[in-house]
DNA sequence: GTTGAGCGTT
């Protein structure tokens, strides 16, 4: 078993962390015990993979027993061939938990942001990660152009997931049905069908171009002199898909 | 089929 058959952090209480990187993205963690394992005793593998893809990441977390193996991995497995690509070993400086690791070792837990940050200079976390990409799907603010492939596929395919699922979900207030059977005001509807207007096609997208999108008295846009030219009584009731 | 700096798990 590449992972110990364990489903979480076994115990890296008294374990020295080595991270690996610098892996070719077919490298397992049964390809790398037996490297690490040679040169002391490897509590344990992990390879960060993809939470959708599974696939892996290219690095890799190997936890030793003791400090002096694994330094000893460090020195002989840092630059060693794997697979064809010579991988990078060091010891790990942060944990799963945000434990502050020193030489692999966690010397304390996630300090808050008072107290020990005044003594230490705020170095700039670079976690621009991962997850909160994941999470956050910003891709506005993210203008560190880090890797072309990977996170141009994540944006993709989670752009294109969003649209499906806000597409074939709807909520009853949106319906058409549901507002004229709860009695909302007709002019609720030509406002509605003008919002539609302005999302006609993305319904999360904002106009990049803020000349066109803000254009509150003048220079109308073609679709605000297009809506006026055609008749809201038509569109009220085209608003059907 | 691709990618390449980094700090992690049901």
């Amino acid at each position: 078993m590449s992972h110990f058959g364990r489903s979480g952090p076994p115990d890296i209480r008294d374990t020295y962390s080595l991270l690996v990187l610098n892996m070719t993205f077919r490298t397992t963690a049964d390809d790398l015990f037996p490297l690490f394992d040679k040169y002391g005793e490897v509590v344990d593998v992990f390879i960060p993979r993809d939470r959708r893809t599974r696939d892996s990441r290219g690095f890799a977390f190997v936890r030793y027993k003791y400090a002096g193996e694994a330094q000893k991995a460090v020195e002989k497995l840092d630059g060693r061939n794997v697979d064809g690509r010579e991988i990078r070993v060091q010891f790990a400086k942060y944990g799963p938990n945000a434990e502050r690791i020193h030489k692999g070792r966690i010397v304390e837990e996630v300090p808050r942001t008072r107290g020990r940050s005044r003594s230490r200079s705020p170095r700039p976390r670079y976690r621009d990660g991962y997850r909160d990409r994941e999470y956050k799907r910003r891709s506005r603010s993210r203008s560190r152009s880090r890797s072309r492939s990977r996170g141009r596929h994540e944006r993709d395919r989670y752009h294109d997931r969003e649209r499906d699922y806000r597409r074939s979900s709807r909520s009853p207030s949106e319906s058409p049905d549901y507002r004229r059977r709860t009695g909302i005001g007709k002019y609720d509807d030509e406002r509605r069908s003008r919002s539609r207007s302005y999302n006609s096609g993305s319904p999360i997208r904002r106009s990049p171009s803020p000349k066109r999108s803000s254009s509150p008295h003048g220079t109308p846009c073609k679709g605000s002199a297009d809506e006026k030219n055609h008749e809201p009584s038509s569109r009220s009731r085209s608003v059907s898909p």
